[in-house]
DNA sequence: CGGCGGCTTGAGACCACTCAACAGTGGTGG
DNA sequence: CCACCACTGTTGAGTGGTCTCAAGCCGCCG
C-alpha cells in the first residue's frame, strides 16, 4: 500500500528533500478515502481533525460571508495539500472544501502532524513554501480587485485556470473541470450575469468556445494581452 | 547587548516556546538598524539580503502594480517580522517597506535562517503560524472587495487599523501613526476623494474626528454596526 | 417528457470614478 | 519671522461601468 502511495508522491514539491524512508514513515500514517462528486470533505467552521492531499480529482475551497454570500478562495490539483488547519495553529477549518469531480484523497489525523514536523524538517520548510505561495496569490487578487476593472479581472482568473488546470486541445486550452459562470463569479467579486455578458462578447471575437460548465480558451496569448493591457 | 535585547523580545509570539538561551542564540546573529520616517527599508524586486523584526515604530509594505498603481498591503507593527522572503522559498523581497514614522528594527542576515530554524523547531511552527494569520487577513480581504460596497470595506480597514494601532484618548481611539485618506484608498481599493467623503459624512455624524494624517474613532461601537450591518 | 439548473440578454438605476477647482496645514528657506 | 510651496484634504458636477431586476432559452437528467 505504501509502496504504492510513495510512487504517487514521492516526486510532490511537498516532499522535496525528503528520503525515501522518510516519505514512507509519513505515509503510513495517511488514510485514503473518496469522495464523489458534489460531496464535502470538510465544512468551513468544522473541528479540524484531518489534514488532507488531493491524489486525484479537483477541490474547491469556499469561504462563506456573515451575509451568506459564498466566495471561492481557490481550486486545489492534485498533489496540493489542504486542511492543513493545525499547521497555521487554527482548531477549527476556515472554509468549505468540496470536491468538484469525484476525488481522491489521503488523510492524515492532525495528532499526526507535531511528530511528523519533528522527524521531517524539510516538510516545515516546504509547508512554509506552500503557505508563502499561496500568500502570494492571495494578495495578488487583492491588488486585482483593488485596480482592475471586471473584464481584466475575469480574464486573469480564467488564465490562472488554465496554468492550473489547463488541458491541450484541438481547440485550444480546456479548463479540465466543470466550472460555472456562479463559480468565476465568486473568484472575482462580480455577478453570474456580468460574467455571462464578458464570456459571450469572448465568444464572439474568437477568444474563447464555452459551454455549459465548459471553457476552452482558444487564444491565450490575445486573452493574456487583454488581460494585461492598461489602456481600455 | 543581546542581554537588552531579550527582554524586548522574549514575549513575542514569534519566539513562544523558545528557551532563553535559544532566544540568546537567534539574537547573537542580528543587527540593529534605524530607518527616519520616509526611508525604505527594503524595496519590492530587490534581491533579498536580510529578514527583520520590527522592535519600535511603523512600517508599511506596499505593493506596486504593472500599471504603476500602488496598493497597501498592511501595516506593521512592532514586535513584527517582515521581508522574510527566505522563508518563503523567494530571492527577491515581493514588496516595498517604508518606515511612516522612525522605526527601529533587528536585522538577520539571510544565511542565518537553515540554521536558526534547524536549532530552534518552535521558530518553525510559529513562522508557520505568522504565514496562516496573514494569510486569513489576506483572504478576509479578498472577501471583503468582493461582497461588500466601498463604506463598509473602508469601515473594516478602519477598524482593522484601531485593533492593531489604537490607542485610548479622551476623544476616542487614536490611530497612532500617521495615515491619509490616500493611504485608506489604496487600502480599500478606492479613491482618495471617496474615502475623503465618507470621513466627512462619519465627522457629521460625529463617529469619527480627523484631520491631517489622523483619525480618531469616537464612536467604535456604531463604526462596527455600520461595517457589519446588512442592510444598505 | 417535464422540470431544474445553468446560461443569455435587455432595460434601468445608482454607486463610485474622473475631472476640476480650491482651501487648509506644516515645513523650509530667505 | 514671514512668505512660499508642497502636500493633504474638501467638495461639486458629470459620466459610465456594473449591479439589479426581469424574462426567457437551452440542455441535461430523472
Amino acid at each position: 500500500m505504501s509502496a504504492i502511495d510513495r510512487s504517487l508522491v514521492a516526486c510532490l514539491p511537498i516532499f522535496a528533500e525528503c528520503s525515501s524512508e522518510q516519505i514512507d514513515d509519513i505515509l503510513r500514517e495517511a488514510r485514503p478515502a473518496r469522495f464523489e462528486k458534489n460531496a464535502n470533505v470538510f465544512e468551513q467552521g468544522e473541528k479540524a481533525a484531518h489534514f488532507y492531499l488531493l491524489l486525484h480529482g479537483r477541490i474547491r475551497a469556499c469561504k462563506l460571508t456573515p451575509a451568506g454570500e459564498e466566495v471561492v478562495i481557490r481550486f486545489i490539483a492534485p498533489g496540493e495539500m489542504f486542511g492543513v488547519a493545525m499547521a497555521i495553529g487554527r482548531d477549527a477549518y476556515p472554509a468549505t472544501a468540496t470536491a468538484v469531480v469525484d476525488s481522491l484523497v489521503l488523510a492524515w489525523p492532525n495528532s499526526a502532524w507535531p511528530s511528523l514536523l519533528a522527524r521531517n524538517p524539510a516538510l516545515a520548510v516546504n509547508t512554509m513554501r506552500t503557505l508563502g505561495a499561496r500568500l502570494e496569490e492571495s494578495q495578488t487578487r487583492v491588488i486585482e480587485m483593488s485596480t482592475e476593472a471586471v473584464e481584466r479581472r475575469v480574464a486573469h482568473a480564467i488564465l490562472r485556470l488554465v496554468n492550473q488546470a489547463g488541458r491541450k486541445t484541438d481547440d485550444g486550452v480546456l479548463i479540465d473541470f466543470p466550472i460555472s459562470r456562479q463559480d468565476i463569479a465568486r473568484m472575482t467579486g462580480t455577478t453570474l450575469h456580468t460574467v455571462s455578458r464578458i464570456l459571450s462578447a469572448w465568444q464572439t471575437l474568437g477568444l474563447i468556445s464555452s459551454g455549459r460548465q465548459k471553457i476552452v480558451v482558444r487564444e491565450p496569448h490575445k486573452l493574456y494581452l487583454l488581460a494585461e493591457s492598461s489602456e481600455k
